[in-house]
DNA sequence: TCTGGGGTCCTAGGACCC
DNA sequence: TCTGGGGTCCTAGGACCC
């Protein structure tokens, strides 16, 4: 904790659906619901619009559409967001080299670490409101909520106080009042089975735990857990504002429609998955020394099996070996049904030591590759609800719906009022998918910011 | 037609080592 | 002849976050 708020946390609002009611004029102030449109999908953000009707994040996706049947269902446009992502945290980085990112829609900054400046509360908030106006004017409107407290709780806290679309600074000296009252939950890192290990204890706010035994804390969350709450219960958090943090795994995961039992149907699946975190390690160029497989099962208990190698490899072939075998492994587990089933890395390094791969390991046999093609084209072909699109005639739009050999489109763009639909044959060679960075805001002018927020 | 996907951090036990 | 003790690495599971 430190006597300025000057720490800063931004969070954008509804940020997904947000994306989405931008870049599709029909949807703005209507219902939008971005998630996983499979039967088992779940909601990642649901708009303003969506909450009233009590759709919320993580909530299972067929609830969401019997609570708001007549919300908009989208599968989600992750070049978009990404792309809307790093404009905003350019814009964060004008204010201090220290940003954090926490998630495309949130990061912390250290204003502390940036030029000198006023660090008055007025002048806080009026920063703030320029970070704002200058994030909604680069993005083409999203709106986010800022917060600002003398520590990462603060900020964090206050953020939150701001939703949506507002600012809010915790003044220093204010920090012990702000949260007295509060539930444990509010409290970074406690979460449903903490605070229900809590209100075992009796204990249900923030001033509950200020008088909370230490030796019955540390018996009940254990050490790391119980040093944290007694600390954060204080407001004594000095918890670094730290950019470029490591990636430490990379992982891939799938849940399928259905479960299924045979060691077999997996295989290609984990072949897949495999090339998948073998791509991205090697475009992080990193190389791992662990692979790890998971599976979770009908019953929805998860098992993890993982095997560290002698030496760090980036490889298909390698961490596809070891993935099969592990695989192999377990294959009691797999006849009680997987509805889930991940591979993933971790342990890197940043230099090769293939040759120290242990020959033991499973060759890689080539009849998974036969499969490969079938897998992949299950998954896409498909025009999914959101999808950008283009047709030759009637230009670029959104893909509105699709099923029985037919896809329905919305012709309209962020730029454009609300549009037409037409619907066409799904293999209609006018019709294409659009890539999302083709239609995405130009590159980020550099300086509105600097000039907005000059001492 | 219950319950995603991508991560981080912590814990606990066993192996192994000095 | 009761079996210290600390440190690191690995594995598996689980809580939590967005």
């Amino acid at each position: 904790m430190r006597d300025t708020a000057s720490i800063l946390h931004l969070d954008l609002d509804a940020f997904f659906a947000s994306v989405e009611q931008r870049d599709k004029p029909s949807l703005r102030g209507k219902p939008v619901v971005v998630g996983g449109l499979g039967g088992r999908g779940v909601v990642s953000t649901a708009s303003y619009e969506a909450r009233p009707f009590g759709v919320h994040s993580a909530m299972p996706m067929h609830e969401a559409r019997r609570l708001c049947p007549n919300a908009a269902f989208l599968a989600g446009r992750f070049p978009a967001y990404r792309a809307a992502s790093r404009i905003v945290m350019g814009v964060l980085g004008q204010l201090s080299p220290l940003v954090e990112p926490l998630s495309l829609d949130e990061a912390y900054v250290d204003l502390a670490a940036g030029p000198a400046r006023d660090f008055s509360v007025a002048a806080l908030r009026d920063l703030a409101e320029a970070v704002r106006a200058e994030v909604k004017a680069q993005t083409g409107g999203l709106t986010a909520s800022v917060g600002l407290g003398s520590s990462k709780f603060m900020a964090k806290l206050a953020s939150e106080a701001a939703k949506p679309d507002g600012v809010v600074v915790i003044a220093p000296g204010t920090e012990l009042d702000r949260i007295a009252g509060l539930p444990v939950r509010a409290i970074p890192g406690v979460g449903p089975m903490t605070a229900e290990k809590l209100q075992r204890l009796g204990l249900t706010t923030v001033t509950d735990l200020r008088a909370a035994l230490p030796g019955e804390l540390r018996r009940e969350l254990g050490p790391a857990v119980a040093t944290m709450l007694t600390r954060l219960a204080v407001a004594d958090d000095d918890r670094p504002v730290s950019p470029d943090r490591e990636v430490k795994s990379i992982s891939v995961e799938d849940t399928f429609a259905v479960d299924y039992r045979e060691v077999a149907v997996l295989e290609p699946m984990v072949v897949r998955d495999a090339a998948t975190v073998g791509r991205r390690l090697r475009r992080a160029g990193h190389f791992a020394r662990t692979v790890t497989l998971k599976l979770k099962l009908a019953n929805f208990a998860s098992h993890t099996r993982s095997r560290t190698l002698l030496g760090a490899v980036d490889s298909d072939e390698t961490i596809t070996a070891v993935a099969l075998d592990l695989l192999r492994e377990q294959a009691h587990l797999v006849r009680q049904g997987v509805r889930l089933l991940g591979v993933g890395v971790s342990g890197f390094t940043d230099a090769a030591q293939e040759a120290l791969f242990e020959v033991t390991a499973a060759k890689l046999d080539e009849s998974h590759v036969d499969w490969l093609p079938t897998v992949a084209r299950e998954r896409h072909a498909v025009y999914r609800p959101g999808d950008d699109v283009a047709h030759d005639e009637f230009g670029p739009g959104w893909v509105w719906g699709s099923g029985l050999g037919k896809v329905t489109v919305r012709f309209e763009t962020r730029d454009t009022p609300p549009g037409p639909i037409k619907t066409f044959e799904i293999d209609d060679p006018k019709l294409r998918l659009r890539e999302a960075e083709e239609a995405e805001v130009p590159e980020a002018a550099a300086g509105g910011l600097s000039a907005a927020s000059a001492p």
